[in-house]
RNA sequence: GGCGCGGUAGCCAAGUGGUUAGGCAACGGUUUGCAAAACCGUCAUACGUCGGUUCGAAUCCGAUCCGCGCCUCCA
């Protein structure tokens, strides 16, 4: 079955087919860079990062090309608040954002572009826009702009399904108030806008001034990955008029279809509106991971599907927490994972994967899980498809762990079911990868998760193994009322105590 | 006003013409000193509303209600 990919631009889930068998070249819309990229970000780049494992999955060799908008209004505005240089200011939040990124297991892309060292890029494809008739120079006071002429670009709208009449009407008020009759078509964007004697700004042919907010995703797009791409994605908010505007300016700069596939991820939401800076009810990537494991929220984020809306909660506690409860749930279950991983791993020891002739239920949903998370990706990457596959391959994983003990007096069961223990780890690595989840070693997962949620809850990891301790030795004189006393006290504070036949664990609740 | 997205059992969320999604919560069980975890079972003859097409519709068509997004910066 061939991957299949909803695409934007027909409205339809097609067929995969790259321009060259094989290989895949995907253009990302990446962040401007102006101040911390939030959850709603986060969303979108784990969409992607899992659609190019994915196809790396499926045998594609894949050309991830991501952008960074170092260069926009909004940083010149936010730098200018700030008395810091643009370019320092957006290289810091550059920075962090990679840095987060990474943090909720985004690979990092191929090639990452940014707008300043693609200035010359910028202005040969104005200038050659300018000579083929589709832009314009404008004279303003503070210099001279270039414009894309909306009307001689017959494809404009295909991918956004408007015509320049309705939005005409539609934007009819602004306009009256905008004054911009310097520009021929009031629809008409800007490639180069020019830049005060004093502000920001690059040189170019048409004087002193920047690149318009779309001519840059084109400029980057052509440098790194040519005239034509496979498949071209970002958030839902770009098909209009972003994307439409790269298409308008691209195709007729090259003549050629820019890009086959359109894909666009849905938003992440707070309290039903989608989570942004304008509206101020975001939720940085770094207050995730303040409060949450990053596999955790990957786990969350692919819970729904990518076109669809995902809801982000935030519950405000009596005892001053926030939490973040679709998260803590999400985390959960990577807590569930890993356990049932470790199991195994433990149960497996030495033994080698094979699958032998024994448990066949469990063994089947082994043996076939790899490939069910990948058919559930085919379909217009259907991660919850996925994760439920993996939750299968949890019980069943449980399940032989559980039956092990009973297989302990029979050597030949004893040592198969080893090996399907051993198979069943391999299966889960496998089936986790193109999902980007359970990378961490399981020793370095359980750390990272105790250490936050203690701190996250004001506890002491010594403080706790001492009253734990002293509830062993309670435990072992027989002294009931006080164990389960001290499980009491523990358990107010969100410590859960588990008890083994001579020992006990503990674990932070979520 | 134009263009688009969504409304599925207590909650979250797949499915998009006929046979189990999955998770969470709750309840019953196996296990346990008691618990928890894990596993088994129940909740599930659910699909916003009203019509239509069909042997058969959550799924297709029409109408309609509700929520949201884009049309101004946005992932």
């Amino acid at each position: 079955m061939p991957v299949r990919l909803y695409n934007t631009l027909t409205q339809k889930i097609e067929d995969f087919v790259p321009l060259t068998p094989g290989k895949v070249k995907l253009y990302v819309c990446g962040i401007t860079v102006y101040d911390l990229a939030h959850a709603g970000h986060g969303r979108t780049y784990t969409t992607f990062d899992v659609l190019v494992r994915f196809l790396r999955a499926r045998g594609f060799e894949v050309s991830h090309c991501q952008n960074v908008t170092d260069v926009d209004d909004k940083i010149v505005n936010r730098a200018k608040e700030r008395g810091e240089d643009p370019l320092a200011l957006s290289k810091r939040m550059g920075e962090l954002a990679d840095a987060h990124l990474e943090a909720i297991g985004c690979a990092k892309p191929t090639v990452m572009p940014r707008v300043s060292t693609t200035i010359d890029g910028i202005v040969d494809i104005t200038e050659k826009l300018i000579r083929n008739g589709h832009a314009y120079v404008a004279e303003t006071p503070q210099g001279n702009d270039v414009y894309f002429a909306v009307r001689d670009f017959p494809g404009y709208g295909k991918l956004s399904r408007r015509n320049l009449d309705d939005l005409r009407a539609g934007a009819s008020e602004r306009l009256a108030e905008g004054a911009t009759d310097i520009k021929k078509d009031p629809l008409d964007f800007a490639l180069w806008k020019a830049a005060g004697p004093d502000a920001f700004g690059f040189d170019s042919p048409w004087g002193k001034g920047r690149p318009g907010w779309h001519i840059e995703c084109s400029a980057m797009a052509f440098a790194e990955l040519g005239e034509q791409m496979d498949i071209h994605g970002g958030g839902m908010d770009l098909v209009f008029p972003h994307h439409e505007n790269e298409i308008a300016q691209s195709e007729a700069c090259s003549g050629k279809e820019f890009a086959r596939y359109w894909m666009h991820g849905g938003f992440l939401e707070i309290d039903s509106e989608k989570m942004a800076k304008s509206l101020g009810n975001f939720v940085t990537i770094k207050d995730v991971l303040d409060k949450n494991d990053p596999e955790g929220y990957r786990y969350f984020v692919l819970g729904t599907h990518y076109r669809g809306p995902l809801s982000f909660d935030v519950e405000k506690h009596p005892d001053g927490r926030v939490t973040f409860p679709g998260l803590d749930e999400a985390e959960r279950r990577m807590d569930y994972l890993y356990a049932t991983r470790d199991a195994l791993v433990s149960l497996a020891g030495d033994a080698e994967p094979s699958e032998p002739n024994i448990l066949q239920g469990q063994a089947q949903i082994v043996a076939e899980a790899k490939e069910k998370v990948l058919e559930a990706l085919d379909r217009d990457l259907n991660t919850p498809v996925a994760l439920s596959v993996l939750a299968e391959l949890g019980k069943a994983g449980n399940e032989i762990v559980m039956q092990a003990p009973k297989m302990r007096k029979d050597p030949a069961k004893n040592e198969a079911i080893k090996k399907l223990a051993a198979s069943a780890v391999r299966a889960l690595d496998a089936a986790c990868a193109p999902l980007g989840l359970m990378q961490a070693k399981s020793d370095a997962y359980w750390a990272r998760t105790r250490e936050r949620r203690l701190r996250l809850r004001g506890l002491d990891a010594s403080a706790i193994d001492a009253k734990v301790a002293e509830r062993g030795e309670a435990r072992k004189a027989k002294d009931f009322a006080k164990a389960d006393a001290i499980r009491k006290e523990l358990g107010e504070v969100g410590v859960e105590i588990f008890d083994a036949a001579d020992t006990s664990s503990w674990k932070i609740a979520l």
